[in-house]
DNA sequence: GAGTGACCAGAAATGATTTTTAGTCATACG
DNA sequence: CGTATGACTAAAAATCATTTCTGGTCACTC
């Protein structure tokens, strides 16, 4: 058993549990089952303890949005696909629906900023999805940073905020509707 | 010198000045040169009193971004215009800047409320502006509840957002090439 | 009878005191 | 040796008793 392995593990039960703020060292090392003092062979403090795990959630996002693509199906479609299962990942992955929960009631700093990161690297995920589907012709050429911000942005203000002003979940068909309707209309070839 | 007048003065120059939760009763009815007690048959509790103020903000901000309106240009132009001119208010308007502030820094519930207030405010105008388009004849029927909130939501975060992240404001033309290009792509006859 | 400000109860600020916790390091151990 | 450890520390945060503030009322005035 890799003591660091075993951190990473601690660590990241303890977050998806109680949250950045509510996780003492003391803690991880406890179940880590090593002493205080090790943790900090592996780690320079806590903050980067956590960045370690946030990174690995990160990277789960970005296989879960690829598990959304369907072979054949339209640029539209999989864009779609891959969305949804981006912000589905908010109330889905643990440790993601505790950190938007801490960020709502505590604040912490170091919570805002990986939420923002962590948005940063949606944003690029699909920006990288948008430049290949203009080099591979399936998209017009477009300025892809701005439509990918543009899109995630829409995305999150039609899955995420409209429900919490207008008390009902928009459904997914309204939105697909509206979006392949207005954004896509003029990036589809 | 109506009482009633001076009370809303007195308490629109102090919730500019320091924001819902600094206003005190005591210093609204000083400013106002009444008794305290005085507000109180004019307004049942502080509440309502800054609820009559925000309304009066409304009236204003509906008026900049009617006062955008130029005969004879495009929808598309006008609505761009009056969305700029609502989200300019934002810094230009002393008591919505104040209030953003607040509820950034202070979390004041009521603040909370009536900034979400505003901002449902300004999606029901633009929607409206759609219907009468689409009455018209100058855009194509759509959902207009929905296009609006979606135009609102990407100029707020294009314009207000995005500078927060990336450090540089995004420019205006940019803005427009992108929107035009998008959102309004299918809407217009 | 409209207007007022002293008054009150509950909320919030203050600050002294205690507890918790991130991070260190002298020591133990393999 | 060098790696792991947990007692230790300084600083931050929680607690709590006390004081101050403030929204709202109402007996009184003019």
């Amino acid at each position: 058993m890799d003591r660091r392995q075993e951190i990473l593990e601690a660590a990241a039960k303890s977050f998806s549990l109680f949250g950045y703020k509510a996780t003492t060292m003391d803690q991880v090392a406890k179940i880590a089952n090593v002493g205080k003092g090790t943790i900090y062979t592996f780690f320079a403090n806590k903050e980067e303890l956590f960045h370690a795990i946030v990174l690995k959630m990160i990277e789960e996002m970005r296989a879960a949005a690829d598990a959304a693509f369907v072979e054949g199906a339209s640029f539209q479609q999989n864009a779609h696909a891959r969305l949804m299962q981006m912000l589905k990942f908010r109330e889905t992955h643990q440790l993601y629906a505790k950190l938007i929960d801490e960020e709502k009631a505590l604040r912490t700093p170091a919570v805002s900023e990986v939420l923002q990161t962590i948005e940063k690297e949606a944003v690029s995920y699909i920006q990288e999805k948008i430049e290949k589907a203009i080099a591979k012709g399936e998209l017009k050429p477009c300025d892809a940073e701005l439509v990918a911000y543009l899109l995630f942005k829409s995305y999150l203000a039609l899955v995420v905020d409209w429900g919490k002003n207008h008390g009902t979940e928009l459904d997914e068909e309204r939105i697909v509707a509206l979006i392949s309707d207005t954004i896509f209309k003029s990036l589809v070839i």
